[in-house]
DNA sequence: TTGTTTTGTAGTTTCGAATAACAATTATGG
DNA sequence: CCATAATTGTTATTCGAAACTACAAAACAA
């Protein structure tokens, strides 16, 4: 039932501005559409939603396939350095893996040298989950590559690569 | 203490890549470097910090802040309106602009044509919490302009403009 | 008038993230 | 060698932002 009334969710940010239909509807977001913070956060909100559907057949979330990626690309890892690299908590990457290897997807094993720590591996149903996820990833990037343009992701990565640099 | 040992907060994802320390540091981010929502994600949250630090003195939050700066653009309008425009749900609203009115920076007023609804207002207090957040805010966008160089600001906006499009 | 829509609310839940505290293990300095 | 410090994984708690359901009051439409 909640079908075209309440797509609140950032839809109604873009209404107005050419049509005025006289009756009080929507407002527009003035000086926020020149605030660098703002109309990131909206875009993010909106790829992440996209990413969220396009995954919906694997019930698996941003967090989880970056782990995943991760995982294929540095196996054998411990926890601590995952989670550094991808910015996160070592206390929540716990969370964050527990619910990866209670679904078969990954597994911890013994760390050979170091008795305190794990080496993180994917399992074989995970390595089945990452190839169909990075499959509609890829899809999903060339759906932004069309609204972006030419060039548009180049531009688009170096700035934001920028921003993202602290200090 | 947890000075800069647990700056975990996205300072991990751009080490290594130069200098291998030999002793297994931190790994890379490797294919994520190229996804657009991860990518964007991590900007987002380097940017939001910064604001963050920057109302620190107001204690304000961002989204209290484009309530804010709404308020100050479009005075009177209802919550209907304020919360669609910001992509917010209406009952999420509510929470956010009890904040704002508990510490006396807005206000109820009952709307003259509709019995449902309320005129919202800023607070002469709200007004100057709006100035003075709108000179810090001012000060971040040239420190981000810095960082974006010639161009980058008119470039990754109409580039997020097209991402943050729904549909 | 009767039924529908709009508006503001309350309550609950989820997700990502921060933080503090802790046990086991490893590393280090005297 | 041993006392002390640092690392690693963990639990538990808290928070902000957001989604969702369900409601009552008021306005609107047929």
């Amino acid at each position: 039932m909640s079908s075209n009334v309440d797509k609140t969710t950032a839809a109604g940010a873009m209404a107005a501005a050419t049509a005025k239909d006289a009756r009080s509807p929507a407002i527009e977001i003035g000086p926020l559409a020149g605030m660098i913070g703002y109309v990131l956060r909206r875009a993010q909100l909106a790829v992440f939603d996209d990413v969220i559907a396009n995954f919906s057949e694997l019930d698996l979330r941003p967090a989880e396939y970056s782990v995943l990626v991760l995982l294929g690309h540095a196996p054998g890892a411990k926890q601590s350095d995952v989670a550094a690299a991808l910015g996160i908590q070592r206390a929540n990457f716990v969370v964050l893996f527990d619910r990866l290897e209670r679904r078969g997807l990954a597994r911890r094993s013994s760390a050979p040298n170091d008795r305190r720590s794990y080496a993180l591996y994917l399992t074989d149903e995970g390595e089945k989950v990452l190839a169909r996820a990075t499959s509609l990833e890829s899809q999903h990037e060339r759906v932004l590559d069309e609204k972006l343009g030419p060039g548009g992701r180049e531009r688009l990565l170096e700035l934001l690569g920028k921003l993202a640099e602290r200090g």
